[in-house]
DNA sequence: TAGTGGTCTAGACCACTAG
DNA sequence: TAGTGGTCTAGACCACTAG
């Protein structure tokens, strides 16, 4: 199991013993962590890599490694709308409007890998946090991989059902941000006035293999939502 | 020098062996490239993790590793507008509107980790992309890091100039993405309709060490640029 | 100049895939 | 069941920092 990992075990520790240290206090070194821990230096450095991606630690050459100053954000990851706002600290809920299988069409098809007149299931839904509403959602599968999809119970977690029933493991996806006018439906739906801005995110969910089963369009209040991570530079 | 590493060099070979190679084609096996490359595997994995990360393979525990296909997008990295927009065969180009030595106030104090009375340049620029306008830039400096700042020549790069006269080396920056509807101001300088949606990035640049040392807002316009990046799951 | 993280080696066994 | 990537070891030298 991936959890058992040495590295990662050894992941959980450091960071529950950095816990309430003030930014900016020196680790110690890699050579003791590996003396301390009975596990090599390679595997120290799994977990300080693990640690330094999730921006908790950052490293100087020839100085050490240090408890970083975690003034906003994390890295991205994949996450479900439920996942997200939990870690917003809101509670999520649905509403589902309307779940469908249609024709592809040419946009659809060509994210998904698939012809334009191949079908596929639409699941609309109106996500909700803390009771009001956060965004629209416009989740596209192909028909073929999800059989019987649109007669499920879709007010919960799509994720899992994919995950459980349909073994549809969505390990990546690909996503492209911008910020939109909304039309009409989209401001009454939402609850705010016609012509308000919103982040619109299109996402094509790609399994292990880098293959398209998924695209989804999300469209979020702009009051309510922003996304947050952090960037690094890379080597020229 | 970091572009000699074995591992670094061996990733370009790799990389230019892939080109061409349709999506999927397996790599020899990292045992393989070890045996011709006369490196040990280690270093291949090093590679390889490189490659990953940048989206240019996929691997797969039992079965190999393959080229991955490049649908839409790359993970981010911290870039310069400049950057950004070659990297989009679009012509960068900028005029300054103002530059001046200003109080911090709360909000961009809190940013910087200075106090709210501390003084900060400001650098305001519209950026423009083949002639037409793209963005509006708002960079906020510590006086005390950037002395004479103001009375540079800002037409240019900004972060080639913090870099070579100043010394100030940006190796990451959080960010926080947020739709906005743009004000008189803002639409006029950008050239859209009053009220359009626009896309807001506040940034906190670090430093190495990871502390706060630029504050920048920039407001693009939403019909001409959007944000793209890959996202993968992280184990709960 | 002592001590740090960065790179690299040559092995070994484990977890998983796919015929 | 053969072969793959994933993890791990016990070393070694290099690049860099900071007193």
């Amino acid at each position: 199991m991936a959890g058992q990992a040495k590295h990662e075990e050894l992941r959980q520790a450091l960071l529950a013993a950095m816990a309430g240290s003030p930014p900016h206090t020196p680790l110690p070194t890699e050579r003791e962590i590996s003396a301390r821990h009975g596990v090599s230096r390679n595997t120290v450095r799994q977990a300080l890599d693990a640690l330094e991606a999730a921006g908790s630690v950052y490293r100087v050459q020839g100085a050490g490694t240090f408890v970083a100053p975690s003034v906003v954000s994390k890295s991205l990851s994949l996450t479900s709308f439920s996942e997200d706002m939990r870690a917003r600290d809101l509670e999520p809920a649905s509403r589902l409007l309307a779940a469908q299988t249609v024709r592809a069409g040419r946009r659809i098809a060509e994210q998904l890998g698939i012809a334009p007149d191949d079908e596929v299931v639409r699941v609309s839904r109106l996500r909700l946090a803390d009771g009001s509403p956060m965004c629209l959602e416009n989740v596209h599968l192909p028909a073929a991989r999800v059989p019987g999809l649109a007669e499920e119970d879709l007010s919960g977690s799509l994720y899992d059902l994919l995950t459980e029933r349909y073994r549809l493991d969505i390990r990546s996806a690909e996503q492209i941000v911008r910020a939109v006018d909304l039309d009409e439906t989209e401001s009454a739906l939402l609850g705010v006035p016609p012509g308000s801005a919103g982040l619109r995110v299109r996402r094509v969910g790609l399994d292990r293999r880098e293959s398209p089963v998924e695209a989804t369009t999300t469209i979020y209040r702009a009051d309510r939502y922003d996304i947050r991570f952090t960037v690094r530079r890379s080597q020229p």
